[in-house]
DNA sequence: AGCACGCCGACT
DNA sequence: GTCGGCGTGCTC
């Protein structure tokens, strides 16, 4: 009978506690800390909102992660607390605790990734609102106007006469200080309001194109899963019309009033593809992509939150989009690499959207014309419903694609470019039409040698061999960016006999102006569009024709449409066949023909030309006949036999220091544990040095495991993780692939 | 991560 | 005797 007494004293006594995640880029500090909530911030702590604690000596940033009564430790006051709002929401929470557990990396490091620079937690961030300030009269114009004596204050006031609000720039222009006396005299009020600082270009309305029976049917089959998490895959060749599709299912999403995801690999993120939306659905779009400044995705970031937009289109970390209403996951190109992230926290946008799509039972589309094998594989296993689009809309046909034996080439010097893509080159410039040439090798040699007394140029950090950069006359590491000047004098011997090897894009342009010296041509790699804009400017102008011939790396391969290139020259295909990455022979086809698809996208027929050392290949066989199917079988045995993924699940340790013999020891330390505590079912291999032995002073060391039922594992590896981190010379990666 | 504490070598 | 090296351990 006494217990409602309790309660009602008991709010008046109670203390409140916030359990704070505070912002430390390390695993060692991976755990929330307790401390107090002032009375005076009672109401505002919130959890998910960032606060400024104190943390040992430092002044830190940290997240709320949730709020109590009690506490068993004594406790620092919280300093304050920095948000309006939660940054991080309920969902976001959950997601950055079940990233941590797909990761294995640090909860802050989560949290970290799904955030905008704006609202992660450091010290550091300090990107602010835009506001723009107004001002507007305090009554009648009229009345106003009488109250004034100056001529200058008078002209102020004159500009109200047609408008109600006016901004306060414009207003300072014509009198700075009449401005402030008018407002000092309350004759006039100043007000702020928020813009953003990005805006899509505007584009002309453009209503839907009417469907082929093969895309109508994929997005009925999406359509009629609605407020379900199945997952498609769509199969569509190259031109087969995926993105029109994606228009229709969206279109049905935003009669629901709900939203889409739509992702794209970075690189594809072109204003070509946005343009595609922003014409269907204009002013309804967010943009998120690296090439946006801090502040503009801050602002893009909050008209998803406050549902002022219902499409966010974006590269991997457009992900975490803080949608409340998800009807639609899109991702397009999903074989595409980037969609994993290579640092910490190494996570696949998949999981992400995965578990999106289940919290929000919407369904998940996964679209590309190369379906990575996994997700192949699993749509076979009926785990993804297949959808597939055979046809290419407009019935535009496929490129023809010739394979050319360079040994013969070779013998018949012409080691770059072969006769037969020569001739057709020329052939082609003389009907006036576009080539694209793929080099995936930027700067101009790759290695210099001096052939008086042998020699070579290296790294001095990571002991590979320096690549040419003629453009900058300098020698570069293109894995540590080393960088070094050097004039044509051996540095050992003083004799001026150094010889350059190898070929890259600058080479590769500096021959193709000697051979076809009447041709314009433009080089797109990462050295030529190192600034800011470059990428679109060579984009739109070769698009206008201004130039005949496009040289580039891989860069070039995607989401570019160009109607009047009808020729592809793909110059070395044998350079990622040879990677040594059990994925090498998916990725060269995907690269591969991706770029075919380049060539010939409306009435003209493309054609495509591979140079190789080996025409026979398998690989280069089933892009020439654009054979996806026999490629999949021929590859799902190969990794199969070899337990390699689809089959068999990876992870790989990278032990990191920069003293060897450490390194050396805690990776056989390390093995010894695994060896121990893994299912025998289960493969180590290593440890070895790594591909990248001694990349800027720190050296490599690497184990590969293979599994694929081990319960334990995972927290094998957690237990592993703990063990490497008491020696704090080494540290340990830990990456998963499947 | 930072910062203090603490235990050994080489200096004014 | 002290100055300073960095190994170890803790931070609510």
């Amino acid at each position: 009978m006494q217990l409602p007494k309790i309660c009602s004293i008991l709010p008046l006594v109670m203390k409140m506690y916030a359990d704070v995640l505070v912002e430390i880029r390390s695993k060692h500090i991976d755990k929330t800390f307790t401390y107090h909530v002032p009375e005076s911030l009672e109401k505002e702590a919130i959890v998910g909102k960032r606060v400024l604690v104190l943390f040992g000596k430092q002044k830190l940033e940290g997240y709320i992660l949730a709020l109590k009564n009690t506490s068993d430790v004594k406790t620092k006051d919280i300093l304050e607390i920095l948000d309006e709002e939660p940054v991080l929401n309920e969902e976001m929470l959950e997601l950055g605790k079940f990233l941590q557990e797909k990761t294995l990396s640090s909860l802050s490091s989560c949290y970290s990734a799904m955030l905008p620079k704006a609202l992660k937690a450091s010290k550091k961030t300090q990107i602010h609102k835009k506001e723009t300030l107004y001002l507007t009269l305090s009554g009648e114009l009229e009345e106003l106007q009488k109250e004034v004596t100056s001529t200058s204050q008078k002209d102020v006031l004159a500009l109200f006469e047609n408008e109600a609000r006016i901004l306060k720039s414009r207003a300072t222009k014509v009198s700075a200080s009449a401005v402030k006396t008018l407002l000092k005299n309350g004759i006039l009020n100043e007000e702020k309001e928020e813009v953003y600082r990005y805006q899509i270009k505007k584009q002309e309305e453009e209503s839907a194109k009417i469907l082929n029976d093969e895309q109508q049917l994929a997005k009925e089959k999406i359509v009629s899963s609605f407020q379900k998490n199945e997952i498609f895959l769509l199969h569509g060749i190259t031109g087969s019309g995926k993105t029109e599709v994606y228009l229709n299912v969206i279109e049905e999403v935003l009669k629901l009033g709900k939203e889409a995801i739509v992702l794209v690999p970075e690189i594809s993120l072109t204003p070509q593809f946005v343009e595609r939306f922003s014409k269907r659905f204009p002013d309804d779009i967010a943009l998120l992509h690296s090439g946006l400044s801090d502040g503009e995705k801050y602002d893009e970031w909050r008209k998803i939150l406050r549902g002022e937009v219902h499409i966010c289109i974006g590269a991997r970390s457009a992900s975490f989009a803080p949608f409340k209403n998800l009807g639609i996951i899109i991702m397009d190109e999903e074989h595409s690499e980037s969609y994993k992230q290579e640092s910490s926290p190494r996570y696949f946008a998949l999981d992400v959207l995965k578990k999106r799509s289940q919290t929000h039972k919407c369904p998940l589309v996964l679209g590309s014309a190369t379906p990575s094998l996994d997700s192949m594989a699993r749509a076979g296993k009926k785990l993804y419903t297949y959808l597939p689009m055979k046809k290419r809309a407009q019935n535009a046909v496929l490129p023809e694609c010739i394979l050319v034996d360079m040994a013969e080439e070779v013998k018949n010097r012409h080691p770059i470019i072969s006769r037969e893509l020569e001739c057709s080159i020329i052939e082609k410039l003389n009907k006036n039409e576009q080539v694209m040439l793929l080099l995936n090798r930027r700067g101009h040699s790759t290695t210099i040698t001096c052939s008086n007394c042998g020699f070579t140029y290296r790294c001095p950090h990571c002991e590979i061999s320096l690549t040419y950069h003629k453009s900058s006359k300098n020698l570069r590491c293109h894995y540590c960016g080393y960088t070094k000047y050097i004039d044509d004098l051996c540095p050992n011997c003083h004799e001026k006999s150094l010889n350059y090897y190898g070929l890259g894009t600058e080479k590769l342009e500096e021959y193709l102006e000697n051979i076809f010296p009447t041709a314009k041509i433009v080089r797109m790699d990462a050295d030529s569009t190192a600034n800011k804009g470059m990428h679109e400017k060579i984009t739109e102008d070769f698009q206008n024709h201004k130039y005949d011939i496009l040289l580039g790396t891989q860069m070039i391969s995607k989401g570019l449409d160009f109607p009047n290139v009808t020729l592809m020259g793909i110059l070395d295909a044998d350079a990622s066949l040879q990677i040594p990455d059990y994925k090498s022979n998916e990725k060269t086809y995907s690269l591969l023909s991706q770029a075919s698809g380049r060539a010939g996208r409306k009435e003209k027929k493309g054609l495509v030309i591979i140079q190789t050392f080996q025409p026979e290949n398998y690989i280069l066989q089933c892009v020439k006949n654009h054979a996806y199917l026999k490629f999949y079988q021929y590859e799902m045995n190969i990794r199969k036999t070899l337990k390699y993924p689809p089959f068999y699940y990876l992870i790989l340790l990278t032990f990191k220091s920069k003293d060897y013999s450490t390194v050396s020891k805690e990776a056989n330390k390390a093995k010894e544990f695994l060896e121990q505590n893994k299912d025998p079912q289960t493969i180590l291999l290593g440890p070895t040095t790594a591909n990248m032995f001694l990349v800027n002073g720190v050296y490599h060391f690497e184990i590969l495991i293979k599994y694929r039922f081990d319960d334990k594992l995972i927290n094998t590896i957690k237990e592993l993780d703990k063990f490497v981190l008491l020696n704090k010379k080494v540290t340990m990666d830990i990456d998963f692939h499947y």
